[in-house]
DNA sequence: TAATAAAGTTAGACTTATCTAATAAATAAA
DNA sequence: TTTATTTATTAGATAAGTCTAACTTTATTA
């Protein structure tokens, strides 16, 4: 049985890949990703290593073994299946499902997850629009592009966050947005990339880091055509 | 913020008061209860008593201090909580919702179990009978004796279970047995004190050990006449 | 390519919660 | 009331997860 704290280390690690797109991760960006000083998380590496949950040499990248990866998925099926709990069951508000789900994601009951999900009728994305992996550990991975990468003119639909922190949410309901609201890009300013968007005909102004920072499908990638940098698409692939 | 140890000595003290109808507790009392050595209770016990939670003098007895009261009813609130929504919501069988609840009691979010007390419609009793206390931290206390002390031909119902263990609630159901059922005690071994009780017309024996686990309350005391030994009343009494 | 910066590692220390073994105090029994 | 037994305490050790400070390796850049 992995500790809470392995648990942690084998979901930063995921979660670090979804982010980059790519498999390896370093040491310090894994201390960053989990609060803890380079040294710390060295320490947990080895002890990772030895129970064959990642692969890693010394002043080498880490990378997730299968067995390891498996666990990560676990975890963070756990976390989207109890913000989706929270949010649908008990009512809780968009920003603040993130830190309880942090604490449930850690129970260890298979049965418990497994009704947990069927109770909830086998959700496929949780509050923050992010997929669920299924029992099988698949999940629906969206090619999704951030707002920052729409062009002025176009329109698109805003699928998930990136940023999960309840200060940034609260700061997306303010501008008046949700998931799947359509947004459309007004214009934008070559200096700093301030961005004017209109969300139910009222429009607001928004930063680079801001836009960078949502999600987005856009319309003409849905019917099946690009339209700016990053391909928009929605295909289920193998977890592990 | 307690730990999840600090919090299971908090929960093992008041449950042994719970227990005894006494306040005071001894250091091997409650290393047996949280199954560990007396040495690490006597420390753990050092650490409570700086924060205040205990009342406790070298050699001397331990009592909850009416802070460390008061978490352990958050506790205890927790735990009875959790088993009801296993129980009524994910349909987790009766022996199943413990074990899981052990965990979920130590999750820190108030929000989170208010909105789940809510959610279950502000219970009054888990799945084994005993009360769950209130947001005030009141609980409707069942002045209840066990099954053994039922006298020959009287006629009892069942209220709660003494031993939440799994084996023993797996037993319980295998004799036809569950909260709310009538018991008639048929007859009673002068020599074991080996037990013929009736339950919806089908006999049983049931060993004396089987009996001290099953609470019941008899249906002279419930109009007002006390039966036997122990009074049995429902009342509701201020947890702190 | 040599100097500098960044990234990663090691050693030693601390905290929490546990243990065993030895000791001390309180209680029960002879 | 002295002895035996039970109960409680202390001292020292261990494991997990963390830290700081010093050191090493790899990457960058001048």
């Amino acid at each position: 049985m992995l500790s809470y704290t392995e648990e942690n280390y084998l979901k930063g690690l995921l979660k670090i890949t979804f982010d980059n797109g790519i498999e390896e991760v370093g040491t310090n960006e894994l201390a960053i990703a989990l609060a803890v000083k380079p040294a710390t998380a060295n320490d947990m590496l080895k002890k990772l290593k030895d129970k064959e949950l990642v692969d890693y040499e010394k002043y080498g990248k880490i990378t997730l073994t299968v067995e390891g990866k498996k666990n990560a998925i676990e975890i963070i099926r756990k976390h989207r299946l109890w913000e989706t709990f929270l949010y649908e069951k008990l009512e809780f508000s968009w920003d603040e499902v993130h830190e309880v789900a942090e604490q449930l994601e850690h129970i260890h009951s298979q049965k418990l997850i497994d009704k947990l999900d069927k109770f909830l009728d086998y959700p496929e994305f949780d509050p923050h629009g992010d997929p669920i992996p299924n029992k099988n550990g698949e999940l629906k991975v969206q090619f999704k592009k951030t707002l920052s990468d729409v062009a002025v003119g176009n329109s698109c639909k805003m699928v998930a966050v990136k940023d999960n922190s309840s200060s940034f949410l609260q700061y997306v309901v303010k501008v008046g947005l949700g998931i799947n609201n359509e947004i459309i890009v007004v214009s934008k300013q070559d200096y700093d990339a301030l961005t004017v968007i209109e969300v139910n005909g009222v429009q607001s102004s928004v930063s680079q880091k801001f836009a960078e920072n949502i999600f987005v499908v856009c319309k003409s990638c849905i019917v099946g055509k690009s339209c700016h940098k990053t391909k928009c698409e929605i295909k289920l692939s193998k977890g592990r």
